[in-house]
DNA sequence: GCCGTTTTCGGCCCGACTGTTTTCAGTCG
């Protein structure tokens, strides 16, 4: 018997074998081929399994043939052949091997075929007998180096990528303890500033008057556990925490192509410097430089390098993979969404049921940021873990409502709930009330761990719901603690589009949901999106631009968005579902 | 292994730092 493959752990086995026919010298254009395919497979929202079936799995941007045909053969029989023979020949612990700082797949060839090492164990014997030091390339130096890296490692237990908030409140202690070098201009760039949920590390990129200085700063800041290597242009620390910093330092006369560079991601770099090639000229983060020995061609400002090569300026946010130049070069970038573009939130929680704030102090906190309007969605009744509201006190809420209301029209508050899509997919929504209610929120809290196909007819049940408007939160995952539940994304998606039904962006940074892959392909399949702040407090307003940073990073237009809309549409647009049913 | 408004074969981004090396390979960003 063999599970599901699904799209992650069929990405995760074309690593493998990357990882493996590396350490075997196969060249690196093969194993780049695997790793970009895995890389595409990731970003993918559609399920391999319907890409198999219907061909298109060999129209994803590299996949070819030979990868093409192994994915074929995972998804359908569960099992890859080729990945097999390859674990026969290259035993997995080598793999874990390769994620020690400084032991590449060259080094890992070495202590395997040299010394037999195959474990992190047997490699740390080896290192500890002198063995190791003995090899051609390594020395004392190289192995204290190794030596260390297993211990950070036994430390850690888990060297993982950390939530974008969490890197945020780091990224700006470190920000803060550079402030007064000279001439100083600083940005976090990497995955930090493409905003994706999680990042790996923080890569600072400073110009100053005294770059030795910014150098010296940095490797010297309080946070700092660790120095791992300190050059003249650039350093990298390991803070306490085990996430890694990358300083690079740079003129400011070339901060345009520096930025560029530092933010990634790799292939859009790669894909940059391939065009600039072909217009006869060499990029790399320093210059433009003529590839006949011609003039060097200095970017101060990051638009000067996209200009070079005829592109508008491109958003960090779409610069994962190789898509955003193809489509820059059509003109085909889309009209992002930006903070000041949302009008309102519809989903807000309150005292009335597990929120932490008044409906006054929410509205208050709306209107400092700049919002017309919010929907007070506290949980219904079936979720009593959470205070859901019965319908006596639904009415009692109302009431205050209408007082707030009246009492202030800077911020309109609109009648809501978060109605509990039950297990067999009915919705809690309270009947007597249900005309009063202007946005009803469909979300699911419970029996979550149903199968794939009980979900899935869960969500198209609650989607032909006459009076469920948003879906929240589809994937219920949290970073870092659940998985997301299992459902055939694009069944449902196609009935959310077909019926207009506005699916939700949930802002909470531990929640992100839709992800950005899944909300790029909602978006393909023409679907509406709110950004909900699911706020249980008023600071947790907030939070509603990582909401919009998902947006952007889907590729989705700005009035594809509600909250963007004049609210009366947005009303109408409720209103008017029946219709679409 | 993938890919192609100059190609179906012959390319595939470019540079910093380290340690070990008598001139550079390996790793990483
Ligand atoms: N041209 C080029 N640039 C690279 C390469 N590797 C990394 N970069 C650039 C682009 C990356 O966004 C940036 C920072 O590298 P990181 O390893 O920190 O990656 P990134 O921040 O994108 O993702 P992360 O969340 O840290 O894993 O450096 C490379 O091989 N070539
Ligand atoms: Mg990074
Ligand atoms: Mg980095
Ligand atoms: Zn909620």
């Amino acid at each position: 018997m063999s599970e599901r493959v699904d799209n992650e752990k069929a990405a995760q086995i074309l690593e493998e074998i990357a990882d493996m026919l590396e350490i075997q010298g196969e060249s690196v254009f093969k194993v780049n081929a695997y790793r970009r395919a895995a890389e595409n497979i990731r970003s993918l929202g559609r399920d391999l399994s319907s890409m198999v079936q219907d061909g298109s799995i060999f129209a994803v941007e590299g996949i070819g043939k030979a990868i093409g045909e192994k994915i074929t053969e995972l998804v359908t029989k569960g099992r890859l052949e080729y990945y097999e023979k390859l674990s026969q020949e290259v035993p997995r612990s080598l793999l874990e091997i390769l994620e020690i700082p400084d032991m590449g797949p060259k080094r890992v060839k070495a202590v395997w075929e040299k010394l037999k090492v195959t474990t992190i164990e047997e490699l740390e014997e080896a290192a500890k007998s002198g063995r190791l030091a003995e090899l051609p390339g390594f020395g004392p130096k190289s192995v204290a180096r190794i030596l260390a890296g297993i211990e950070e490692r036994k430390r850690a237990l888990e060297t993982h990528r950390i939530p974008l908030v969490s890197a945020w409140i780091l990224a700006e202690m470190v920000k803060e303890g550079l402030l007064g070098l000279p001439g100083l201009r600083i940005e976090v760039g990497g995955s930090f500033r493409r905003k994706k949920e999680t990042v790996g590390d923080l890569d600072f990129l400073v110009s100053s008057h005294d770059p030795e200085a910014a150098v010296e700063r940095f490797c010297s800041l309080p946070m700092v556990q660790k120095v791992l290597l300190r050059g003249s242009k650039k350093a990298s620390v390991l803070f306490k925490g085990s996430i890694q910093g990358d300083l690079r330092v740079i003129e400011r006369s070339r901060w345009g192509t520096a930025l560029q560079y530092f933010t990634g991601s790799k292939e859009h770099n790669v894909q940059m410097r391939e065009l600039a090639l072909k217009k006869g000229f060499s990029l790399s983060e320093y210059s433009f430089k003529a590839v006949d020995g011609g003039d060097e061609i200095l970017c101060a400002e990051e638009e000067e390098v996209y200009a070079f090569l005829g592109l508008p300026w491109i958003l960090p946010e779409l610069r994962e993979g190789r898509r955003a130049v193809d489509e820059a070069l059509k003109g085909n970038l889309p009209n992002v969404v930006n903070e000041e573009d949302l009008k309102g939130d519809p989903h807000v929680h309150t005292l009335w049921s597990d929120g932490f704030s008044s409906i006054e102090e929410m509205v208050l906190s709306a209107k400092e940021k700049g919002l017309r309007w919010i929907a007070i969605t506290d949980h219904s009744a079936a979720l009593a873990v959470a205070g859901g509201l019965d319908t006596a006190r639904l009415r009692s809420q109302m009431v205050e409502i209408d007082d707030v209301n009246r009492k202030q029209t800077s911020v309109r508050v609109l009648k809501g709930v978060e109605a509990e899509i039950l297990a067999d997919g009915t919705v809690d929504v309270p009947g007597d009330l249900v005309d009063e209610l202007d946005i009803v929120i469909g979300s699911l809290h419970l029996s979550m761990r149903q199968s794939r196909e009980e979900i899935t007819r869960r969500y198209l049940k609650a989607i032909r719901h006459p009076r469920v408007h948003i879906i929240a939160h589809p994937t219920g995952r949290l970073l870092g603690q659940r998985q997301g539940m299992d459902a055939d994304w694009e069944v449902i998606f196609e009935e959310a589009s077909r019926t207009g039904t506005i699916l939700e962006i949930n802002a909470n940074p531990y929640r992100l949901d839709l992800p950005d892959y899944l909300a790029a392909l909602a978006n393909e399949k023409g679907c509406l999106f709110s950004i909900g702040s699911d706020a249980h407090r008023t600071s947790q307003m907030e939070l509603l631009h990582f909401g919009v940073s998902v947006a952007r990073r889907a590729w989705i237009n700005k009035d594809r968005i509600v909250n963007t809309w004049e609210l009366d549409k947005l009303l109408d647009w409720a209103k008017s579902k029946h219709d679409r049913l």
